[in-house]
DNA sequence: AATGAATGAGAATTCATTCAT
DNA sequence: AATGAATGAATTCTCATTCAT
């Protein structure tokens, strides 16, 4: 008989085999297409072991949401890790929504349709508040620094409002925009306001 | 009265509830469960009307997208007939798409509805297209008359993104964001980059 | 206003065209997917107007069956008056089921749709009885000219069969058997039906 | 016992069931009739298992025609077993056909309303071409050996032509006519074709 | 842990029929 | 006579979920 580690192991991988095939249908096929039958079998596994794993299809759903979120705190603490400076700091978290890894067409899609799903989920709204604020919080902070308190604000609510925008753009077809193109747009925003703003002491 | 003009208008007074009701029901349950009978509830008809007049489902949302589109095409005229310098016409763009008629919770929540099922529909991510090159064309014409034309395309795909990201923004809830404090927002970035790119002439 | 006489001649001519319509309707499509609308479509008039005319769309079809009875009628009487001995009288009955006007794919085929709505319908199924009777009795009549009733009891069954069998094979494809031919089959079968039974008298 | 080979058993029981309910459903109430719900209740089993187990309703009419010709094949394997000449071969087709088991009310009025259905879905055509080709091909090749070629084509129209009609005569209600008539005329029209025909060698 | 057969509520769609004009 | 908008029951099909194995 197999120790227990192993199979808390292997029952892990099941689960995590299921959250990356829920991302990957949803991509496929969109919310409202990806079945439960079309996940098992991108994941290799029936819909009654589904059940067994998740409950529901919509705890599996808020499951696939929280390992997307946290690819994102990954990028974010890989990219705050490197800075040192309250501009480092900004340019990270930026820089952090628009990589090569994250800023991808399939991130942006996929997270374009939790976004519509948010209506439908009370607890995909909560999870959609978690990611917004954190971003907000991390972009306010360093902004924070390097201009008075109301600037500031001002400033995170427009960048955060244009990441957002850049998603869609690239959620939207494939060559709409490169995340090259995007980390210059934002960048540039930032020095501009950087230039405008009065800077602090 | 003759019959025939009285039936054209009933037709088509039943057409425009139908549709009233398909952005009502997406309002209220998100696309994915505006049904056809709630849409049919809503509009006080029988959910045979609905294949009557449409034929599908389908062709029923497409349409519904299309009287929004209307709606923000009609504010666009409007707004640049009152324009009349190239400034004036850039504010005008953007404020027609910010304004307080438009801008609703309501809009931007049924909008980001449609943009999530522009997986599913090849028809509806034709319209998206068409209403997005619309808005890029007419900011881009605009700016190009007051700055170099690379700057101003930077500018324009800058602008579009921001605004999609307020749309976002504004439908995620109720209170994140007010038409005047996305206008300003728009506004502000707009004097900014025209105080940092190179003038033309 | 018109005088009474033309007013019916009118309605006569939209009940004709019905009927006719529905026949084509069946023949295009089955008489399961023959709907009201592609009948009226066909015969350019409105479902409203179908009801009116008929009813209900069972006693259209009863009519329409009618009508392909009539024919056959006609063509059994207008071959019988050409004949003038039993002989005669038995071929005659014969070609009346195989001529090249009656025997047609079209023909055949609508009949097959009616035989299986027999099933459905007491009406249709008590009109079949009627034009298999006659049809029994016509060529009965002749052969008990021709050989012992017994004998042409069951030439008579036998020949009913045969005919059946060939509209079947009509119905099935464009292909499977042209007029000439059932009429040899047949007309060979009843000569040596002749042959090898015992003569009257 | 294996989990495995059980769960085979009871799909394939299940799916038995659903064939029978499908034929029971034609029987009762005529293809048209025969709705899903209607077959779920005969089948005691609920409309979603259907979909599950054939995809479609259709599909499961074809299989159901199919499950139909195997017991007309298995028949005709029977008989051919138990002959030993090509007289004995040819009367076992027709047998075959006519038996007590096959020529039955049921069995009549079911292929007849397929017969009528080859209208409407390619695939029931093709089934019933094939059965047809099987028919006639056995019956040509017996013939061919106890008459001359175009003697053998001409009597095995005939004859395919004399049992449809037969079957048509059987469908149409429980007392036209007895499998034991049925074959009496097969048989006498068989005899009667080898008397008039020049004999082979 | 895993399977997959079975369920049943709910989805879109079809269509004969009605009825106001 | 004729139209065609409106109805609503019925139909096929989908899919999350359950459950025996």
């Amino acid at each position: 008989m197999k120790p227990v580690a192993q199979k808390r192991r292997q029952r892990d991988q099941s689960q995590r085999q299921l959250l990356e095939a829920t991302i990957a249908a949803i991509y496929k096929h969109g919310v409202h297409d990806a079945t439960v039958v079309k996940i098992g079998e991108i994941a290799g596994l029936s819909t009654g072991n589904i059940h067994y794993h998740f409950g529901s299809k919509e705890e599996m759903f808020a499951a696939a949401m929280r390992l997307l979120m946290s690819g994102i705190s990954d990028e974010l603490v890989l990219e705050l890790s490197k800075a040192d400076s309250p501009l480092e700091r900004a340019r990270a978290v930026l820089r952090a929504n628009l990589s090569d890894e994250l800023f991808t067409h399939r991130n942006c899609f996929v997270w374009l349709q939790f976004w519509s799903e948010t209506a439908r989920s009370e607890e995909l709204a909560r999870l959609e508040r978690i990611n917004s604020q954190r971003f907000h919080r991390n972009l306010l902070d360093a902004l924070s620094r390097l201009m008075p308190r109301e600037h500031a604000e001002r400033a995170t609510q427009e960048l955060v409002a244009l990441v957002d925008g850049l998603w869609i753009r690239r959620a939207q077809s494939e060559g709409r925009i490169t995340p090259e193109a995007a980390r210059q747009i934002a960048d540039h925003y930032l020095d501009r306001r950087l230039k405008t703003a009065p800077s602090i002491g």
